[in-house]
DNA sequence: CAGAATAAGTGGAACGTTCCAAGATCAGGG
DNA sequence: CCCTGATCTTGGAACGTTCCACTTATTCTG
């Protein structure tokens, strides 16, 4: 009698309820469950009414992977990640898995740790579960060429973080020249003449064009290039520790840097600190990245905000529009990269000193 | 004539390699292609040489959702974490999935961001993908009630990190209680007599053992409780600022604060740093979790490292005695709490004054 | 050399969907 | 009263595997 509460079992045993059972109840097709499962018009009211209180009434849960076993591609979507650690990754895959949810993904993670052997495994690993599609941040080492033998043309893929110097996949990524440019003619406004550069190493492409802007504003300010001045390392925190020793121990060391990102930035403040040089005070320091902890750091750190979420959501909606068939020309980003003035280049001291 | 190199196409076009067409070229049937993929010792060398060949020359990859859709469970498991932008889950995170691609499953990743609906969303939509199992660290406000609801007995599942009244599902986490004692007794012997506790809420297991963990110190050491002391607030950065700015505000400030954990820490070292009180000099503040960003924080966070790798191994391990069918009862995990002293505490000027 | 035992390989149903082609029912028009 | 369309419903093949029951070929045993 209860219109309610008729809920049988829940399959209590492993036995699973299907589309068949629930037809049966309704008095149905398979068929017509199917049509009222993809909400389609052709199925009448009353059948629609009777079919969704037979699932309800069985504990009917649908079975996206035979479906898919039809659809050719499934709903799920690869995220691999070089360095989850990262926080700057973190907030990028948090930003990317909520898109894709929205989009109606589900995202399948997997966390490269900068190794590229562990890369190859995983993009093979993802083409067996059959994905809609990846969004990759590379892990460093890897090219477009081992890319090209990894993964095919037919499946859709975009690239974030890291561009790949002849891959025709789109890429989301910051303005990493004219965010590294702002931070040092920052630092050139302040009044500083030696900058260096710690930090990455020269095959990200990432790397690459900070390191471009780093050498633009030198260049604009007519400062002369010294490329002993960039240090390469690890993009990561005892990275950072070892490039600031490395610079420090150099014949000529600089009165401030720019780092990498915000992890190398962190290694770095916390050696100078142990050393008692006052990163703020006694040298400049910049990061790249903007990650939550750089406020926190010690000292706060100056820092180039990459809008961490909005490129997440840019590379999901990317990613669909490359499965839609859309040109993949049209579908990379470059997301805007604003300066945010702390205290670990000092500019409370010396503000406006020169320009 | 070349050995090698006789791969024939990729499937430029959509068209997938099957078994059947690798049958086909080798000369077998689809079910001795079945036998080699799975490595059975009936089928005889040359058989297996020829079919290896077959496979490669035609770029055969194999169809996972096809395999499991017999084989009653995937091998997918769902990692439902409640907050990836928390560092500390981020390395849980990365712990877990490591763990589980060298156990042979792939992690499915949902980012509930604390939102009980969100996550009733997604264990909807992992039962859809006929996960093998899952591993969870359930968003705040939710119960063993809801979860019953909401994820049937019959799917193994492990829950990390909050704990559930009355479920009896394993649970892997940290020792909190020794973990908040070992912090509070640390700063009773640095001469602290009022000691406040922030962020978290009671709602959650963590927060309780960690608040019992307080409790245990101070009562062992015959100070009085004072529950005006328990300042609950979100677990966040910003809930860590708002808790020790209301305790501050309160008649009695406190000399010292343990925190829920290392974000709330580092909410609360920011805003007294910006109130120019310096923690570690005029306040001492503890954290919990030890996460990578800890030591750079301003001060160096004294905290409780909780072996988030290990644990995030553990709770993988966990989950395949269930799927193994082992008895839950002894698939729980109590990780070690260490205490990790750095600044925040003031440790290095005021130690030994009690004891 | 019959018969059994072993080894190697095969055919086909099954898994839970989707989707096409076709069927059933009914109303309205001539 | 038959035909046409419209509206709703359905049977069954297909998707790419696995696995059971079975066949065939070979070797061993007394």
């Amino acid at each position: 009698m209860a219109e309610s509460g008729d809920r049988e079992e829940g399959g209590e045993r492993g036995e699973r309820v299907t589309i068949v059972d629930v037809a049966r109840r309704a008095g149905v097709s398979k068929s017509t469950v199917s049509l009222v499962l993809a909400g389609s018009a052709l199925v009448a009211e009353p059948t629609r009414e009777r079919v969704s209180r037979a699932m309800r009434a069985l504990g009917y849960v649908y079975h996206r992977g035979a479906a898919s076993l039809r659809a050719a591609s499934s709903d799920f979507v690869g995220m691999v990640i070089s360095d989850l650690t990262n926080p700057f990754f973190a907030e990028l895959a948090v930003g990317i898995e909520d898109a894709l949810y929205k989009l109606g993904f589900t995202p399948i993670l997997a966390n490269t740790n900068e190794n590229p052997e562990r890369q190859a495994q995983v993009l093979r690993s993802l083409r067996e579960h059959n994905v809609a599609g990846i969004i990759m941040s590379p892990a460093r080492g890897s090219s477009a060429w081992t890319l090209a033998q990894q993964w095919p043309p037919s499946i859709p893929a975009v690239l974030t973080m890291r561009r790949m110097v002849g891959s025709p996949l789109p890429y989301i990524g910051p303005d990493n020249r004219k965010g590294a440019r702002d931070s040092v003619e920052h630092l050139l406004r302040l009044g500083h003449r030696r900058i260096a550069y710690l930090g990455g190493d020269g095959s990200m492409s990432t790397q690459q064009e900070r390191v471009e802007g780093w050498r633009d504003a030198l260049n604009g300010w007519g400062i002369p290039v010294n490329d002993s001045l960039i240090i390469e390392s690890a993009p990561t925190r005892p990275g950072g520790r070892e490039a600031i020793e490395r610079v420090l121990a150099s014949a000529a060391p600089p009165t401030a840097v720019v780092c990498y990102n915000d992890i190398v930035a962190m290694g770095a403040t916390r050696a100078l600190t142990e050393r008692a040089i006052l990163p703020g005070r006694d040298i400049a320091v910049v990061g790249f990245d903007d990650i939550a902890e750089a406020e926190h750091n010690a000292p706060p750190l100056t820092t180039v905000n990459a809008d961490t979420r909005e490129m997440g959501q840019r590379c999901a909606e990317s990613l669909l529009g490359l499965i839609r068939r859309e040109d993949p020309a049209g579908l990379s980003f470059a997301g805007v990269a604003r300066l945010v003035v702390r205290e670990s280049c000092g500019a409370g001291r010396q503000d406006r000193r020169a320009s």
